[in-house]
DNA sequence: AGTAGCAGCTAGGAAAATAGAAGCGACCAG
DNA sequence: CTGGTCGCTTCTATTTTCCTAGCTGCTACT
């Protein structure tokens, strides 16, 4: 049998929540992404206070997903005009949503994944 | 007040769950990770079969992913030498634990990710 | 004044990930 | 024998992603 009519078990055998997921990941699964997510959650922080939090990522790609984040509608940005103009992203209520799912990720990291191995 | 002092906060702010977190995401964000996960879910599956599943991934690519996938345990590849080779891959129990997780993610994305925005 | 911090953006190029096509050995049906 | 399926691997071209480095403008401390 050698012809097992494949008119099923074919597009339709994934397609189940993997469009989500794949829409979920184009952006979480960006460089530092998840980092930013992380070092918001505590609270609201600044440009140049996440920028020295997270280390190692450069302004430009900071900018970048922080963008993204607020395009998404997971992070807020906020301007407080003052004399000393101040800006500070906080997480918003849909990017506090995925807190948990990252954590649940984050915890079967932790379980399955030793950081010893390669 | 523009000097408060910041000695903390900085490098120790962030790096809670994020390392581990980083881990994970450093295959699991890579472009059909997931959507091959989501097939495999099912059940086991051969290489053919997956490529026509999931339609759109090059066979190159997704001997990739299951190279990675296979590294890190989260599926197993089984070879049947009977008269004509077979070969299928199936989760593996590190990589059934991470389904609810996810699921998780799938479902927020649903929940907070119309397909419709950009 | 001079120095230093904050808030970003832009340019340019290197590096990595993808897609797509082709090739290989085996096997099975006609 | 010929054609089609399976299971990959290798190669190249293109796209995406990331990092380095510099720059503007404003405020505050010394």
């Amino acid at each position: 049998m050698a012809l097992e009519p494949p008119t099923h078990a074919d597009a339709a055998a994934c397609e189940r929540g993997d469009a989500a997921l794949s829409r979920a990941f184009s952006f979480l699964g960006k460089r530092w992404t998840a980092v930013v997510l992380g070092c918001l959650r505590p609270g609201p922080a600044g440009f140049r206070e996440l920028s020295r939090a997270i280390g190692g990522v450069s302004d430009s790609v900071l900018s970048d997903r922080l963008s993204e984040l607020t395009e998404q509608g997971l992070v807020a940005r906020t301007v407080d005009e003052g004399p000393p103009v101040a800006v500070f992203y906080e997480l918003t209520e849909r990017g506090r949503a995925l807190m948990p799912a990252l954590d649940q990720i984050s915890t079967w990291a932790r379980e399955h994944l030793s950081q010893g191995e390669a």
